[in-house]
DNA sequence: CTAATTCCTGTAGCGGCTACAGGATCAAGA
DNA sequence: TCTTGATCCTGTAGCCGCTACAGGAATTAG
């Protein structure tokens, strides 16, 4: 049994973020010592680390909650249930990282052009002032 | 003089959200009416414009704060000074754009993965266990 | 003149943390 | 044993860029 400090150390997951975690109730409350401090066995270290994990790959909150709860724990040992839904929820995930790739290379293109007629300016800033005209 | 939805309306940035700019020093507090009702003219209405279209292109509020201060009006127009420093400003704002779209390119690949293996599967989800998997 | 609309200020919420303040408790060294 | 410093606790407030109220005042249309 680890207290946070050690929790935050082997799953990477920062002491105050576990706590905001536990906060929200996207994790349960640990084990807690005689005076009150929270105390995290292999399972809860696993949990942190499968969290991270998740926040690394973009997954908000809310669908790691869905994700978590997909999962059985029995004797130390963690396992999916509904494979299917743990593969739609990674799917939709990565539409909408999709959808925002495609977005950003959208605005980055649109960038390039403003600095582009910008670089070949004479006289006052044409980025300013397409940004201005009506 | 336009009302506060009116400029709403012309520049298509919503009432609250051109309140919250004047409350947070982006913009200049317009003039008033006798009753205090906020009163834009061309100009307050050009730039709730440039604003719309550099939040559209990315912008975080404190460049276009800076953009919006590379510029001087006088008499009904709006000119750049520093088209250097506009340009530098779009550059930054762009290789950000980029870094942020190569961050994503990756995670679409590590999802891709994840979604892959878990579609081969035969047994537990593999892509929950390689999420718990220490 | 009334009723609907618009406007005002102020405050709180979203997500996902981060950073305190102010105190309790624990572990290691002298 | 005492002390020091690290760690822990709760609670609150801040970050960004809005959005959504509440509760009231003013304007406008019919």
């Amino acid at each position: 049994m680890h207290p946070i400090g050690e929790a935050a150390r082997r799953s990477g997951v920062h002491v105050e973020t576990i706590r905001y975690y536990e906060r929200t109730g996207l994790l349960p409350g640990p084990a807690r010592s005689a005076s009150g401090r929270r105390l995290y066995d292999k399972d809860g270290i696993s949990r942190l680390r499968c969290v991270r994990r998740c926040r690394g790959l973009g997954f908000p909150l809310s669908e790691i909650k869905a994700l978590l709860a997909l999962s059985i724990e029995g004797d130390g040992e963690i396992h999916a249930t509904a494979c299917a839904d743990v593969r739609a929820i990674g799917e939709r995930q990565r539409r909408q990282v999709r959808a925002k790739i495609d977005d950003l290379l959208e605005l980055e293109a649109a960038l390039g052009m403003l600095i582009e007629e910008c670089r070949e300016a004479r006289g006052s800033c044409p980025a300013l002032r397409q940004l201005f005209d009506d």
